[in-house]
RNA sequence: GUGAGCGUAGCUCAAUCCGGUUAGAGCACUGGACUGUGGAUCCAGGGGUUGGGGGUUCAAUUCCCCUCGCUCACCCCA
């Protein structure tokens, strides 16, 4: 057993799990690119209060789920629990509102909850999101779902369903969860000890309860969809028309709930279909009071955020796991010690002509050495010993089909090149 | 935070139910058969505090308790 252990929760990335995380993250940074977003990078650790402040006191990622201390200097920070109200607080900070009315955001990073793991649910997580500021227009929304439908295709990730939603602007859902309360009324003893809970803090979260009574007295329960203000039933309707324009397909949600406190009107989430409980691989909505709330100007956004890790899982449930590719293309051998310095220069000179390259520096024999070539994966060996030396030339071996010929420097570089 | 299942070699697992000699196998690793040629084959070898601690017993990997860890689910969320 090792003495020191990773904390719970935490993961080591080694290769190839490095270079697959890497290289989705890229392919997924590189499709948000298309749709005219810049990268932003804020620190990952804030103070406490913005999150209390824009997730909302009772939410259980604050109540209980951040990893917060005091530092030196006695301020209450954290390590941040999510990406928006940072790039918010930054937009604020920054005075981008002043300079600049529309802006698209992109970030990525890791991001930390105090929770109890299981499958997609790590306390240390990455994930990639966009937010678009200055713009209330439902065609963005519609625009920013269509990009999340894209980055999917882009991984050929194909089990998944769209939700969408509304919880409607901040008059619409204070009105409405006073009508439930109300439609409620002295029902609250037939729900469950959570949905209880829920009635005080999140009472929308009732609708998405699993406990047969609470479905059945939730059926009866006034419709969010079916309370919204004009401008919200419109601004919803235009989204659909949009969507259907783009050829999305989508599940109108009537109680889609998102569980932090600024969400305004449209939500939504992409669901996959072949992961466990933590199946939402990528969700957002629209937050048009968040700005406000940190201390900037009235700026409508919308956003999203996927998982990383849920994203890893879906591939690898639908079986499209990227092979291990070693990049090694030429490996340097040395048949006695006196080749060995000639080896180890011919390795610096492969690599400076952009050839990824390594030799064995055990000093032990050519059969040594061929077999450590074959476990990183060569493509080719590049012998060297007395003979080669004396005649200037080096012996390429291609380790697929075992073939080997003697050539010049310049012709092996030119063949390991193709 | 709550619940259930599981911790045996680097990895995947067996032996645990019903306590009993030296805890086995495959893969991986090291060496040899083969001192200028890898993958295949054969032979040999190294590797274990059975997660940790305590208890019961003549005897514990096996039974009991505690603890730590992992996994999944609840809750919550990306």
């Amino acid at each position: 057993m090792a003495k020191y252990t990773r904390l719970r929760g935490t993961t080591d990335f080694i290769p190839p799990q490095s270079e697959i995380l890497r290289s989705t993250e890229n392919k997924i940074t590189e499709t948000i690119k298309t749709f005219g977003f810049r990268e932003i990078i804020t620190p990952t650790l804030e103070r406490k209060a913005l999150f209390t402040r824009s997730i909302g006191e009772t939410t259980d990622i604050v109540e209980k789920e951040m990893f917060s201390f005091k530092d030196k200097g006695g301020r209450e920070v954290v390590l941040r629990p999510e990406g928006t109200a940072p790039v918010v607080r930054a937009y604020v900070e920054e005075g981008i509102y002043g300079r600049q009315k529309f802006v698209r955001y992109f970030y990525r990073g890791s991001f930390f909850r105090y929770e109890k793991p299981q499958a997609g649910r790590e306390r240390e997580f990455h994930q990639i999101g966009v937010e678009v500021l200055g713009c209330r227009s439902p065609y963005l929304d519609a625009e920013i779902i269509y990009l999340g439908v894209k980055i999917l295709e882009t991984l050929a990730i194909k089990d998944f369903t769209l939700e969408l939603g509304s919880v409607g602007c901040l008059q619409d859902r204070k009105a409405f969860v006073e009508k439930l309360k109300v439609s409620l009324g002295n029902r609250v003893d037939l729900l469950c000890k959570d949905c209880k809970r829920r009635t005080e803090q999140n009472p929308l979260r009732i609708f998405d309860c699993k406990v047969k009574e609470c479905r059945k007295l939730a059926e009866h329960l006034p419709s969010l969809l079916d309370n919204l203000c004009n401008d919200c039933k419109n601004h919803l309707h235009k989204v659909e028309n949009t969507l259907k324009e783009l050829h999305v397909r989508y599940h109108l949600h009537p109680h889609l709930v998102r569980g932090l406190d600024y969400y305004t009107g449209i939500t939504f989430e992409f669901q996959h279909n072949l992961l466990g409980a933590q199946n939402t691989i990528l969700a957002g909505g629209r937050y048009d009071n968040l700005v406000e709330e940190i201390g900037g100007a009235y700026t409508p956004a919308c956003g999203f955020a996927l998982g990383l890790e849920r994203i890893l899982l879906a591939l690898k449930e639908e079986g499209k796991t990227p092979a291990d590719r070693n990049g090694i293309q030429a490996f340097a051998c040395y048949v006695s010690e006196k080749e060995f310095l000639p080896a180890f220069c011919l390795t610096q000179e492969l690599r400076k002509r952009g050839i990824t390259s390594d030799l064995d520096y055990s000093g032990k024999n050519l059969k040594h050495q061929l077999k450590s070539a074959n476990r990183v994966k060569a493509k080719y060996s590049v012998i060297l010993g007395e003979d080669e030396i004396k005649e200037g030339k080096v012996l390429l071996k291609n380790m697929d089909t075992g073939e080997q010929k003697l050539l010049s420097k310049e012709e092996a570089i030119e063949i390991i090149k193709q």
